[in-house]
RNA sequence: GGGCAUGUGGCGCAACUUGGACAGCGCAUCGGGCUUCGGACCCGAGGGUUGCGGGUUCAAAUCCCGUCAUGCCCGCCA
């Protein structure tokens, strides 16, 4: 069912190790996590898999390393898997039977075609995964953009290791910036002349200057106090108003192939009175005050580390305000502990909008709906969040911390904001919306669209609108999921729209060519002789490339990064693209069977990871 | 003032979490490959005191201390 070549040869390495040195060194006192972290990958030359311990050990006994080694090498038991071991330069190099592996990480791939690189390290777990959470009255920008491919990405990480996961997306339609937009459709203009969404967040930057204005200002504040109480006609035409935004927002997301299981709204948090639980979680717990006096008299404050006198302190943190109304980390509160099962799902659903791609049903929290089962109550909750909130998002797991005895973890995925050259993308100010072409997610996809259509057309292939679709958003993805998140980017449309070198479209053109040669091959063979044929140059790197994606998979999700992926498939792209240019496959003779197993193995492998980081793979480019 | 993040050839990044052999890749530059299975490709060359200074270690881009630079956060906003 599973199928992790690497791994396993790395666990036979250790365990000979491991019989190698209780048998010479056992007074060394090594812990096996010493043992397993001193294997590396081996170096050109070097075997495959290259241990150091025997530094280690030196030390601890006061030997020489070289020795050492030389020792543990003659005492290892020998296995058909390894066709040598041998020292240099105190370290101990282990060389795979090139057959053997082959043969495993080949039929391995065959196998489990589209499964290849799935683990079951999340078996029976389940992890919600909230992305982007953009405010219902503007369009994603490119940070959101960011943000809604990291989750996607990880949301599918987590997949390829058997998590089950809830894809959520919060939408925080309580608020001043809402408040903002619902005065501006009500008193200023509520004729859309463009997409709903970037209409609304263009209005929403007129409207906020009116905001100097006290009389406008008063008059806000009004709407908003009306909004927040559930029930009034303002809080229904504000509910109104954003789910306009967010079925805009909507035509975005999958336009990327974005999707998600479950919409959950801030207001309904507050009307399902999941609140009153969390606060009633706090003060049994002993960890809110009502100051008497000072800056926050009446308020209800967090305990921070120096309780007991946070009511002198200046950035003591508000809960509740002394007009009752909630703060904004209240309700995250309340809403993380509803994902980690600490308050029971109360919520009421219906299905939101048009149906997503492949017939999945996106469902949102409502007054309306049903209770359906199935929804929050996960192991892990990862919030994909920008940098800028990492205070924020510390004391909210702080809070979890102190209000849950349980298990269950609460990751805060934190990633460099997107600035532009020279400013930021400020919804509030409209930094989005540039100067000649506007920041959205809208305008990079069409932009980029047109751009491979151009390239298309220079190439002579015809410029379909799919295809050039597909290869676009390739481009965009693999651009933003390639850098560590924690990078911040700046965005320049020149650098954008550059689709050399490290790219998605340069995967993309490898499974393609990939496709092309083994597309009239129906049935891969592959016999034991076949084995002969594969040589110690780039077949065989193809091969150990191919070998490692299980690893490349278990590893991105347990670091939570992307990047592991996209590393791995650059790898392997450009490890085919040498095969492509010195060895032959359907004009080869002898080869031929092996070469076509390999080259099935890099479509699949490339696939599947493409898959994984949101792209789809297309047999024509 | 406190906190977080970043600093790697001209530019954009990887390797840092878990210290290992010569710091990888792309862009740009220069020089090659008559498009044989798809040239959105491949091969070669030049280009690095990994911000700086200490320390730990057999071994430091990686760990520790200090320092500088840049960005962000620190509201009864969300």
């Amino acid at each position: 069912m599973y199928n992790n070549p690497l791994k396993d040869m790395r666990q036979e390495f250790l365990s000979l190790l491991e019989g190698a040195i209780s048998k010479g060194y056992a007074n060394a006192g090594l812990d096996p996590g010493d043992i397993e972290n001193s294997i590396v990958p081996g170096r050109q030359g070097h075997g495959d898999l290259s241990s150091s311990v025997s530094f280690r050990i030196a030390k601890t006994l006061k030997l020489n390393p070289n020795d050492v080694a030389n020792t543990l090498a003659g005492s290892m038991r020998s296995t058909k898997r390894f066709s040598k071991i041998s020292v240099e330069s105190a370290y101990i190099n282990a060389s795979f039977d090139r057959k053997l592996y082959a043969k495993k990480v080949i039929t391995g791939v065959l196998r489990l075609g589209d499964k290849y690189g799935v683990g079951d390290a999340g078996k029976g777990r389940k992890v919600i995964v909230e992305f982007p959470s953009v405010n219902p009255n503007k369009p994603w920008h490119i940070g959101h953009l960011r943000n809604a491919l990291l989750g996607d990405a990880i949301s599918n990480i987590m997949e390829s290791n058997s998590f089950r996961v809830e894809r959520e997306d919060y939408i925080d339609d309580l608020g001043l910036q809402i408040a903002v937009s619902l005065w501006g459709y009500k008193n200023v203009d509520s004729n859309p002349d463009t997409k709903f969404d970037t209409w609304l967040g263009q209005q929403y930057v007129i409207v906020n200057k009116r905001m100097e204005n006290s009389d406008v200002k008063r008059e806000v504040e009004e709407l908003l106090k009306r909004i927040e109480i559930s029930g009034t006609p303002e809080s229904m035409e504000n509910r109104k108003l954003a789910e306009k935004c967010v079925r805009a927002q909507y035509q975005t997301a999958y336009n990327y192939n974005i999707w998600h299981d479950t919409l959950v709204w801030e207001s309904d948090i507050i009307r399902e009175r999941m609140l009153d639980r969390a606060v009633g979680i706090l003060k049994e717990r002993d960890m809110v005050h009502v100051p008497i006096a000072g800056k926050y008299r009446d308020c209800l404050v967090l305990k921070l580390e120096g309780a007991g006198r946070d009511e002198d302190e200046e950035n003591a943190k508000v809960i509740i305000r002394s007009n009752g109304v909630p703060t904004y980390i209240a309700k995250d509160f309340a809403f993380h502990l509803w994902k980690i099962g600490m308050i029971p799902d109360q919520f009421n659903y219906s299905v939101f909008g048009e149906e997503q791609a492949e017939g999945r049903v996106l469902y949102s929290t409502s007054e309306k709906g049903k209770m359906i089962k199935g929804h929050g109550d996960a192991d892990i909750a990862v919030n994909i969040i920008g940098a800028a909130q990492s205070q924020q998002q510390s004391i909210l797991k702080y809070m979890i911390k102190g209000a849950s005895n349980s298990k269950k973890e609460v990751i805060h995925l934190s990633y460099g904001e997107v600035d532009v050259e020279g400013g930021s993308l400020s919804g509030r100010t409209g930094g989005w919306i540039g100067e000649q072409k506007s920041y959205t997610a809208d305008s990079l996809l069409s932009e980029s669209v047109s751009r491979v259509k151009g390239i298309m057309k220079e190439k002579g292939h015809g410029g379909e609108e799919r295809i050039a679709k597909e290869v676009a958003l390739s481009a965009i993805k693999f651009e933003f999921l390639k850098v560590s998140p924690e990078k911040k980017i700046v965005f320049s449309w020149d650098k954008a729209l550059d689709f050399s070198g490290n790219s998605g479209p340069y995967c993309m053109y490898t499974y393609a060519r990939a496709s092309k040669i083994v597309e009239k091959e129906r049935r891969m063979k592959l016999e034991e002789k076949d084995l002969d044929y594969i040589s110690d140059g780039i077949d065989y790197d193809l091969i150990k490339a191919i070998g490692s994606v299980p690893e490349a998979v278990e590893k991105a999700a347990n670091e939570y990064r992307p990047t592991v992926i996209a590393d791995t498939l650059l790898d392997i792209s450009m490890l085919f693209s040498k095969f492509y240019e010195t060895m032959p496959v359907l004009k080869a003779e002898k080869e031929r069977r092996v070469r076509l197993a390999i080259t099935y193995s890099v479509k699949q492998s490339v696939g599947n990871m493409l898959k994984i980081l949101g792209i789809t793979p297309l047999e024509t480019i």
